[in-house]
DNA sequence: CCAACTTTGTGCACGCGTTCACAAGCGCTA
DNA sequence: TAGCGCTTGTGAACGCGTGCACAAAGTTGG
């Protein structure tokens, strides 16, 4: 619980917020998803240095290493609270700690993968996961020569024991690696088992209850957003020629 | 729209940006990011339906198959023309064309893998690219027990040799998925085989010209959002309970 | 202890994206 | 042809995230 620190924590930010929330949930959701999104690249970045002996940094050169700018930085970091010195700079182990408080990193989140084809397979045996505190604790496929063969370590359980095996080892974020159309009734499945949050990379649009999580990897929309900028440069070099524009350089 | 603003402000807001441009490279600037990304999943759910025979669908069906709101459908789809009938709604197939046209994918893109690891053979296997207008045309890796072994139809090449082949083959897209510290230099030989656009699998921040497009799928990042929202979900129940909030129902 | 310098933290303004609400437009029916 | 009902397309308002610019706060050197 948070109180070792009994300070004065005085509603300085926020103005015009309602006055009655309690400050921690507000600060919390206060935070804009993709400040959330950049204080685990921060993270990542900041655990490197930290392996490098770095041991305090400004906000320049972290912003510069996370691919963002300097005011960007500091505003998503005062979202977490003031851990900086001014004329000096950050501490990199207190970011990480608080970083990581924020980000629930403190407990550990168990994961399970559903479908375990060639995706599955990578996934499980993946391991950024369990190092960054997020043990691959169950893998469930349909296929019969699949279950019990252990991949990554852990044995393949069957789909239909998705909620049994969920609620048993207490898995929180459910990973989906089926084919498309299973995708829901595992999803399904999954939300019966007390998973909250879910990782999907089949390309369909689930449809779950409110207080499920879901974030979708979705490579092939990836790649038209990238087809897209093609195209769009290419408009944008056959118009400069048209309109007989100097190539610059 | 203010061609001529105060000497007041001294900041330029966009780099490069010129005051008058052609129409038809405005309109396609113009199109939100997050606006394509939705494109691209109205498009997989037009090509769906079409499959399923429907002709004709109204944006209030749609946009419940695509998980937004009609409101954010019909913006979105303006944004391209308007192609629907007032009354009646759009028709598939026209959707379909002028969406696959705004994204080029009437053009096919060339896409090579570089790090046929685990998650390389995943990619390289994968049927959901080459279907969709994304011809896997090259792979690349450092290990010579992989040089010249098929995979999914394609013999792995080496990357010293990725500037020549990419050329050759005319590769518009690198996708990056060796192991982090490997990722840069890789970056850097795609930028300089002509490749346009990179997506990045490994976890680090690319360094990368304005020209060339980069965007990132990371996975770590994507739990720790979960994470946070975990966190966030615990910290309200534990706020709610500790303010005597009575359980609902 | 003060002055000069460095860097944080944030108020503020701007611009982009989302949402609302409704006029315009189309088909259908009488 | 006129009237009715339905759905699109979009102007306008709103809200959120981003970037700027600077005061506050700390350090270092004299
Ligand atoms: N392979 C890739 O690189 C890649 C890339 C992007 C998206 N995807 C998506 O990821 C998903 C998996 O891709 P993949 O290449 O691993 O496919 P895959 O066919 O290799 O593997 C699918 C696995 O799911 C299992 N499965 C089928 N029905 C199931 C069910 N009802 N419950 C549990 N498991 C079930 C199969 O037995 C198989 O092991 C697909 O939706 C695909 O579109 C894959
Ligand atoms: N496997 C996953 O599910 C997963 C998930 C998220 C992110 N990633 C990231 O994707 C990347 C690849 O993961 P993986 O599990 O496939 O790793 P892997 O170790 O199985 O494969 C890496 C491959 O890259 C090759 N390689 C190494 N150095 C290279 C170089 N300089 N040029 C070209 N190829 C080189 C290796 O020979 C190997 O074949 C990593 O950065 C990893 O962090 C993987």
């Amino acid at each position: 619980m948070g109180a070792r620190r009994g300070e004065d924590v005085e509603v300085v930010a926020a103005p015009g917020r309602l006055p009655d929330e309690p400050a921690v949930r507000e600060r919390a959701r206060a935070i804009p998803e993709a400040a959330v999104a950049r204080l685990a690249v921060y993270l990542r970045v900041l655990s490197g240095l930290a392996e490098q002996g770095v041991t305090s940094i400004a906000s320049e050169e972290l912003s510069a290493a996370a691919g963002v700018n300097s005011a960007k930085l500091r505003k998503d970091l005062s979202y977490i609270g003031s851990y900086g010195t001014r004329g000096v700079g950050y501490e990199v182990e207190v970011l990480v700690d608080q970083i990581e408080r924020i980000l629930g990193l403190t407990r550990k989140h168990s994961v399970c993968v559903v479908g375990i084809g060639n995706l599955g397979h990578a996934l499980a045996n993946y391991g950024g996961f369990p190092g960054r505190g997020f043990p691959v604790s169950a893998l469930f496929d349909v296929d019969e020569d699949l279950i019990g063969v252990p991949v990554g370590g852990i044995l393949v359980s069957h789909v239909d024991d998705i909620v049994r095996v969920c609620s048993e080892r207490e898995i929180s974020i459910g990973v989906i690696a089926t084919p498309p159309p299973a995708a829901q009734a595992v999803c399904d499945r999954l939300v019966s088992g007390g998973v909250q949050c879910i990782l999907n990379f089949a390309p369909v649009v689930l449809q779950v209850p409110d207080h499920v999580e879901v974030r979708k990897v979705d490579l092939a929309v990836e790649m038209q957003i990238l087809s897209f900028h093609v195209a769009r440069r290419a408009d944008e070099a056959a118009n400069a020629d048209e309109s007989g524009m100097v190539v610059p350089g």
